[in-house]
DNA sequence: ACCTGAACACCGTTCAAGT
DNA sequence: ACCTGAACACCGTTCAAGT
């Protein structure tokens, strides 16, 4: 029937975002599919193709908007005169962030491209960017002279360690984690990394 | 046409488990369907139904098995004069296990129960034990008189932590840990870890 | 008793045809 | 130019009917 631009072709994206960032808040990614956002939105499932490579591209999208969210909420915080307390900071905050949006920010956990397809450019600037930010908060804590590689190496440990415990307990998964200790887990966790981490100031290895 | 008996029905199901290996193996969690098990077996799509309720327990149930073999695994680690090169051992043979089996591993993070389900408990019990093993290792190196439960927390956060440098490194997820290091940031995890924790042994919080 | 295969209610993606 | 909707090749799951 060609119902012509009742959306510009921008409206159009947004409308097929929005309805898919529902769709996922509500069941997940399982609850993502064309046809549903088609019907949501009141246009037919090929549509989405005009918008989008493939529903990939669209769930690609999304992340990266997640992504920006939560640098957004990072770089909002308040400036804080204690660094280990920084350190703290940003881990609750990151750990709030994915309380908030569960199931959306299982996507980044859950998605996996297909092996033909590796992450673009600005996907990886995005993650990149969030490493720069722990390494901005770590470094005060650090022994002087530390190596970029050792800071960057050292960051992205103490990422992964948060990341496991954010989403053990969101993911609910392994469920060994209850998820109103998650908390009480990641700053347990932080506290003990950091005293780790700069015990490696004064002291060489144990 | 009712072939009858061809397998018996523990047979049966073996031979579906094998199959859903085989393709998970293969392609994940996505490459698994039940017309897809029943092409490869040579039988019909509803004979599945017979050995397993749905797909979700027929996940589960390899879940369970891989489980299994990596409490196994464990198991069979040879005994260690160091306590915290026992730990270390721990982390680095479950991180060669999960590197050993990525796709198949990716199963306990990719694949969540409908809302409406629980874990079994035979699954929990299996997760447990995992933590008494990490718990086991953890105890010499605690202060005295440390209480269960902090123990058991500890435990839980080392294990996320851990967690989250496999699953980040295999899944190649956040694209932030280049596989081939791994190990590296695993080794830094754990020592640095293992400082902070046994600090406590001496002083209080920092 | 065991197994089939059609049936139902879904998918992602493409593309000729319509306005 | 933009959008449709049928078409193709798939799904999970059920269950009457066959042997």
């Amino acid at each position: 029937m060609g119902r012509r631009s009742l959306h510009t072709a921008d409206e159009l994206r947004e409308l097929i975002i929005g309805a898919s960032t529902d769709l996922i808040r509500e069941s997940g990614l399982e609850g993502l599919s064309a046809r549903e956002i088609a019907r949501r939105i009141d246009y037919s499932p090929g549509t989405i193709y005009n918008s989008f490579e493939n529903l990939d591209d669209l769930v690609l999208t999304i992340e990266g908007r997640l992504l920006d969210s939560l640098l957004d909420a990072l770089a909002a915080l308040p400036p804080e005169r204690d660094d280990r307390v920084r350190v703290q900071k940003i881990a609750s905050r990151y750990l709030e962030f994915v309380a908030d949006n569960p199931k959306l920010w299982n996507l980044l956990l859950e998605h996996n491209l297909p092996a033909s397809r590796s992450a673009p450019e600005w996907y990886r600037q995005k993650l990149e960017a969030l490493m720069k930010t722990v390494e901005r908060a770590l470094l005060p804590l650090a022994k002087d002279g530390i190596g970029d590689e050792e800071l960057a190496r050292s960051a992205r440990v103490l990422w992964a360690g948060v990341h496991g415990i954010a989403s053990l307990s969101t993911a609910n998964k392994l469920s060994m984690v209850a998820s109103d200790h998650a908390s009480v887990m990641l700053e347990d966790f932080v506290r003990t990394y950091l005293a780790g981490f700069e015990r490696n100031k004064d002291a060489g290895r144990g």
